[in-house]
RNA sequence: GGGCGCUUAGCUCAGUUGGCUAGAGCAACUCGUUUACACCGAGUAGGCCGGGGGUUCGAGUCCCUCAGCGCCCACCA
């Protein structure tokens, strides 16, 4: 027996020595796989690809619960012998990375993007993100992950990007992708739109103000927004206003004097709310956008993008909306249109998600996809959906998750899923920053030139926009495996078994993937979506630097072991139910992995010595132990294959600890010391059979400690290679 | 406003098509150092399965209803 044994196990001294083995191993990569004859050429294939972490970020609980998941789920294919990949990468995280890379610039040299100029600000983009890239790379080692590394991929590494040029191009010229004047959600303070999705509302507190509008009264919480208001809306079954017909106009005071107003009949106007009637500002706000669109109304612009008033305003023009707002209400009141302002009115403030300021909607001139226009698929590999037939990208979306070519896990989410799409507006995908992939759109003169590089002639000016990190993240299974090129791996891993990502993320990334496969591939992306819940603190909060209770998975890895850290984030996580964890949780599985290597011990120092090559002649008693032990391989392994990783986990656990070390090795004591020799060479045949299954069925839950016990008996292949047990 | 969940032992959660005498881990308590392990073992205690009603031979599980909690979406100006 080898003489580690007898001190306690020590993840520290043993963790990076054996993921070293694996990787030097080559068995990451199916390839090397196929070539050592560990799984057969033809084997059936089983692929997941990560989602990719920001380059630029560091690991935290979520990406570790991630990695542990996945980790497990490609351990097991592997050991069943399928050709398996799992395909790492990182995003680019266009705009979060630019404002992180900005701010440290402004607060080292003062300077702001237009200070530096695209081209520079670029560079040090770069750089940092060059930098960076390493940390987050051997933090995910640090989990364990069995990635293969020689298919690393990034967002907006030179492959990718031809991707994306390439997915931009066919979409703009199938009609889903056009430029358009449209409202869209501007952040001021980054000075770029974002999408419906990285909108936030916040609760917030505010006053309502009544104002005199003629014969009527309005109600609104944004007075600044209200030069151009010419048009008064109300609904036309609200019998108050019957007397008032739509198209009328009507002669009226207002902020900075007379006005003409139109009454406009429209029934997105809420009869209950407020006085019923309303004016708009199509310019800046979605509904009087849409009512304007209905009613071909004039649309005006009255806030900048900076935020300032401008001439339409009059004696406000170039003043802060912030610092208007008093000043127009003290003078709405000097002429007696201030009827009344409730102090406290409860309204919800629009925000950007991704670390902007307060949302201004505005018109602009964007790129969208268009979700509900029809495009003819070619080779259809769609349940239901014949080549040649024409769908919209919408019902493309519903069709793939109706029919149940992919699955949901937790299935509830699919209801989650129909409702976005039921209420998906035209998506759009231009960014005014200048990291990421630049819209490949080149204009001279009145010409528009559309294509994957810049045409040759001098002379032509390309598109300052950059597009929405999501359209790149879209393409991300098969972008990753080559794609526009017929690889082999596209042929080969895709579609993708399994996107497993936090529920969080379902419509951001994961409906997009349908979308982007639908029609690129005319196929789906992946077979099952596995959604994993939140992992909060102990009291079920969220971990967030502010309150402080951020339990970072590299510290725990290196107090109690990668093993520990894994185990924790899945027992008691059932799929997309949030996780509580604390590091007390994580200190027991640490116990659990020295109780493995305890037993290890026992079996090895008791086994020294005998032949145990041949099966000997087995007792009742002893085929009963094995027959449990079958039971045990079954349901771990059933519950693997229905993602109840939880639920496998926890069968392992009490298997081995309760079973095997509380009963087994304790009732195999006797028969050890005692004098039947045939007794005894059975039950150390049994208890090695044991031992080796139970690092097998725990091997994708706990690698390193398993792989390192198995190092000390078995000469041959790496547990990672070895066969899954049979039952 | 619309949608989706959750409520089972002190805490964290399992409990799959109804068969449960309701389980596990952690915590608690008692005892214990014997061929691995004190990062341990043996044992004990702890539950009207949120309330009410219904379907059924049988309900933690299915249906209705009420209450509390949480999340997501949304154009109430």
């Amino acid at each position: 027996m080898d003489e580690k044994f007898l001190k306690p196990y020590d993840p520290k001294e043993t963790e990076d020595k054996i993921y070293k083995k694996w990787e030097d191993s080559g068995f990451f990569n199916p390839d090397n796989c196929v070539k050592a004859g560990i799984c057969d050429e033809d084997a059936e294939p089983f692929s997941i690809v990560l989602p990719p972490p920001n380059v630029t970020g560091t690991l935290h609980m979520g990406h570790a619960a991630m990695l542990a998941v996945e980790d497990i789920i490609v351990r097991f294919n592997r050991m069943r012998g399928k050709k398996t990949l799992w395909l790492p990468g990182t995003d680019s995280a266009a705009i979060a990375t630019q404002s992180k890379v900005e701010g440290e610039i402004y607060k080292k040299e003062k300077k702001t993007r237009y200070d530096l100029g695209r081209e520079e600000l670029l560079k040090r983009v770069k750089a940092f993100t060059d930098e960076s890239e390493s940390t987050i790379l051997n933090q995910l080692k640090k989990m364990g992950s069995s990635l293969d590394w020689s298919r690393y991929a990034y967002t907006l590494d030179e492959k990718r990007y031809h991707a994306v040029m390439t997915a931009f191009v066919n979409m703009y010229e199938a009609g889903l992708i056009y430029r358009g004047a449209r409202i869209v959600n501007w952040d001021p303070e980054l000075q770029t739109t974002v999408s419906d999705d990285e909108v936030v509302r916040k609760e917030t507190q505010g006053k309502f103000y009544y104002l005199k509008y003629g014969p009527f009264t309005i109600g609104t919480a944004r007075p600044e927004t209200k030069f151009g208001d010419k048009y008064v809306v109300m609904h036309p079954d609200d019998k108050r206003y019957s007397e008032y017909k739509h198209g009328e106009e009507l002669g009226l005071e207002w902020i900075n004097g007379p006005i003409v107003a139109t009454v406009i009949k429209d029934d997105a106007t809420d009869m209950e709310f407020g006085t019923g009637v309303m004016t708009i500002t199509p310019w800046h706000d979605l509904t009087d956008f849409e009512i304007a669109e209905r009613h071909n109304l004039d649309k005006e612009q009255i806030i900048d993008e900076k935020g300032k008033l401008l001439k339409i305003a009059g004696e406000f023009e170039g003043m802060h909306i912030k610092k208007a707002r008093a000043l127009i209400v003290e003078k709405l009141d000097k002429k007696g249109l201030v009827e009344k302002i409730d102090e406290n009115h409860e309204h919800s403030l629009a925000t950007n998600s991704r670390g902007g300021g307060v949302i201004e909607p505005q018109i602009k001139e964007q790129w969208f996809v268009d979700v509900d226009k029809e495009f003819k698929i070619e080779n259809s590999k769609i349940a239901g959906i014949d080549s040649g037939s024409s769908i919209n990208l919408k019902n493309l979306m519903k069709t793939v998750v109706e029919s149940g070519q992919i699955e949901i896990l937790p299935e509830h989410f699919k209801k989650t899923y129909y409702h976005w799409i039921d209420n998906l507006r035209p998506w759009c995908i231009s960014r005014q920053i200048w990291f990421g992939h630049r819209i490949p759109v080149w204009y001279k003169d009145d010409e528009v030139y559309v294509g994957t590089e810049a045409p040759s002639e001098e002379g032509w000016q390309q598109d300052e926009d950059t597009l929405d990190t999501w359209f790149s993240s879209g393409l991300w299974t098969f972008s990753t495996l080559g794609w526009p090129e017929k690889t082999e791996d596209l042929e080969i891993y895709h579609p993708t078994n399994v996107l497993e990502t936090g529920y969080d993320i379902l419509f951001f990334w994961v409906a997009r993937m349908i979308l982007m496969g639908g029609f690129h591939l005319g196929d789906i992306p992946f077979k099952t979506v596995y959604l994993h819940g939140l992992v909060r603190d102990e009291k079920g909060r969220k971990m967030s630097k502010s309150i402080g209770n951020i339990i970072d998975p590299l510290d725990m890895v290196e107090k109690y072991g990668g093993d520990a850290t894994r185990l924790s984030l899945i027992i008691g996580a059932a799929p997309g139910n949030d996780l509580k964890l604390s590091e007390n949780k994580i200190k027991g599985h640490k116990h659990f992995a020295n109780k493995i290597w305890n037993i290890s011990r026992f079996v090895l120092s008791n086994i020294d010595g005998a032949d145990l090559s041949e099966k000997p002649k087995l007792s009742d008693k002893d085929e009963e132990i094995l027959h449990e032990l079958n039971n045990t391989v079954k349901g771990v392994t059933d519950n693997i294959e229905k993602y109840r990783l939880d639920l496998a986990a926890d069968e392992a656990y009490q298997y081995i600890w309760h079973g095997f070390a509380d009963v087994i090795i304790e009732e195999s004591k006797e028969i050890l010391s005692g004098d039947d020799k045939e007794a005894k060479l059975a039950r150390q045949w049994v208890l090695k059979e044991i031992l080796i299954t139970s690092l097998k069925l725990l091997h994708p839950f706990m690698p390193y400690v398993t792989e390192e016990i198995w190092s000390s008996f078995e000469e041959k292949d790496l547990l990672m290679v070895s066969p899954w047990p049979t039952n």
